[in-house]
DNA sequence: ATTTAGCACTCCTCCAAGGTGAGTGCCAGC
DNA sequence: GCTGGCACTCACCTTGGAGGAGTGCTAAAT
């Protein structure tokens, strides 16, 4: 009997029902409790009967808007539910203003990009007492400032690559054949010369290219060079990771307490890549992205919300962080919040409020 | 009434009074549940009736070696009763050859110190089905191989040191002047020949020695070197770490099943300091080290057991690996596991058994 | 046609009572 | 010093009823 029912459905419901979901929503939020119809009446600003709020909740129930844990319990909002009320009913609060200079403050203490990374991460998760997730950025996406080679041991070579002016990578890898202390000092500068300033992405489609098609007329040193870039830049070598804080915080919330629930999500974190996966398709979007619980597809997730924001470099979307907590969250302060420390973090980020190399 | 005894009281209690012991903790051990009169009577070799282990049980639990939850149900092991058994009753049991195995094949699959070391933790967890930490290598104690200088921009220097063999470190620091690519590489040059192969605590304490003492003697660019030393291996830098794998199993235990405690325990993880410091005093004692229940001193570990042990590279000790998990644990198997384990990693990292730089 | 009051009903939650069983402590006899 | 017997304790489970919150339905009021 429970209508199968989209999210753009406002249409089927008039202004005063639209006016109860929100503050049946809002009640649930705050309370963690099951609204019933004297609840309702007595919080919204209309002024009707215990009696008639029934007849609109069992019409929102029909919509599968919201759902009654029992016969003789309130009514408690579904996802759906969520959904429409985040999609259309919210009015967002602006970020607090102590909220806004602990951001500012503390993203702006370290210049080293891991260091802000981290930073980010908890402030989203001190400040909003749930657990707070960001995302290394992407290395594809980043311009590559310098390259350097250190041989270790014959054919073990250490390659050290500065990104963006902040990160600094480094790697070990195998050549076929050993190369003096010169020889990769030469290829290093050769590198420098033709690939600074490009994004690695770009890099590593470039060495491809030169690698299929003009072996003729390179050079040796040149061909070496280009080899090792190769392997350094080898996609395999990216493993994308992210920054969790606060997840013991999650612990807190009763809708968390089921002991397999919270192992499941808890391995989910350990395992990282579903997480990932999830954050990146939070990268496409531009902006605030919400999941809320069973959306996101990861049954792990299913009784948590996870609000993202795309965060950017040079106007160039490097990486995505966010909050994970219940679905029952107070979204109307999450949201901007969450959209705020994006802005800020890639602002932090920015190479070009720095001098360059 | 509870008699205070400390533990090598092995003199109070006869032969049978400890072998009832043995039997007690072993069958908690194994099945979780209080040990009854009936069932140490059945359990034991000793033909005794239910009658007198009673009285025996009764000494026990006077000398605060066991307890009973309350008046109708079996006897637990008290802390003092574990460490006992630890100590004394205890019968090793050798590492099973498939763990064995698994651990050889998967601590040599990679020459990076930093997977070994994640590998040692994750082996950790997964065969014990509990909690696995490794400590990252000491930094004092391990050897500097080879130090370089890159300009990042003016005055921001970054520092990539190699110790080992195969640990690859760095660092960004600000210098107080703006230095050359060959100025750089002139300093750099300069501490490979006279600190390359010594400890970087030896390191330390000589760069000091040579700032306080032997300035004139020596040139600009020596005393440059030696200054952007000092920043390298700067003192604070060094923030201790540990790898921490299979914290998820630890939901598992019913000792765990509460929120509070596992909270705290979770939240102790993620703070590090108290566990570093924990993990710190284990390093003191060369082989295996236990913390049972309070012992350990910090109340997020009162439900839970540590076996450690200290781990060396070219017979010096490094660093320290263990497992967290319930007081009661297997601890005939975890132990010689421990154990193993540390001798196994401490034979991966060797750089002995590798070609030198 | 919509809103409201009234009422019977459902079902969760709390509490107390009583039965069951595991295990104990103690005592008397071997 | 060991053992069998016995009364006792206490956690655990089930049952059953009281209380309360909230519902759905119906009929009357607006």
């Amino acid at each position: 009997m429970v209508a199968e029912v989209g999210v753009g459905n406002t249409q089927f419901l008039n202004e005063r029902s639209l006016q109860l979901l929100k503050t049946l929503v809002e009640r649930y939020i705050s309370d963690g409790q099951p609204v019933g119809s004297r609840a309702l009446s007595k919080d919204s600003d209309l002024k009707l009967s215990p009696a008639t709020i029934r007849n609109v909740m069992a019409d929102l129930e029909d919509l599968g808007l919201i759902h009654s844990p029992h016969t003789s319990a309130g009514r408690v909002p579904t996802v759906t539910g969520y959904r429409l009320f985040v999609d259309t009913l919210l009015t967002v609060k602006p970020v607090e203003s102590k909220d806004l200079s602990l951001l500012q403050q503390r993203l702006t203490v370290s210049d080293d990009s891991n260091d802000m990374i981290g930073a980010a991460s908890r402030l989203l998760s001190e400040l909003t007492q749930m657990a707070g997730v960001v995302t290394l950025p992407k290395r594809d996406l980043v311009c590559l400032r310098h390259i350097e080679f250190l041989s270790l041991s014959h054919t073990r070579v250490l390659v050290i690559f500065v990104t963006n002016e902040h990160e600094v990578h480094n790697k070990i890898i195998h050549t076929s054949k050993v190369f003096s202390a010169a020889e990769l000092q030469q290829a290093a500068n050769y590198l420098n010369t033709i690939y600074s300033g490009r994004s690695l992405d770009t890099v590593r489609k470039a060495v491809l290219k030169e690698l299929q098609e003009d072996q003729e007329r390179m050079s040796q040193g040149m061909l070496d060079a280009v080899r090792m870039a190769q392997l350094a830049f080898d996609h395999n070598n990216e493993k994308d990771d992210y920054v969790l804080t606060g997840e013991t915080n999650l612990m807190g919330f009763s809708e968390l307490s089921d002991m397999d629930r919270l192992k499941n999500l808890f391995e989910a974190f350990s395992q990282k890549q579903g997480v990932i996966h999830l954050l990146d398709q939070c990268m496409q979007a531009q902006g605030v992205q919400i999941f809320i619980g069973e959306e996101s597809g990861y049954r792990a997730f299913d009784h948590c919300s996870l609000v993202t924001s795309s965060y950017s470099v040079s106007d160039e979307v490097v990486g995505v962080l966010g909050v994970i907590g219940p679905t029952r969250m107070a979204y109307e302060k999450i949201i901007p919040f969450v959209d705020m420390t994006a802005k800020l973090l890639g602002a932090a980020l920015n190479p070009k409020s720095k001098t360059p190399l």
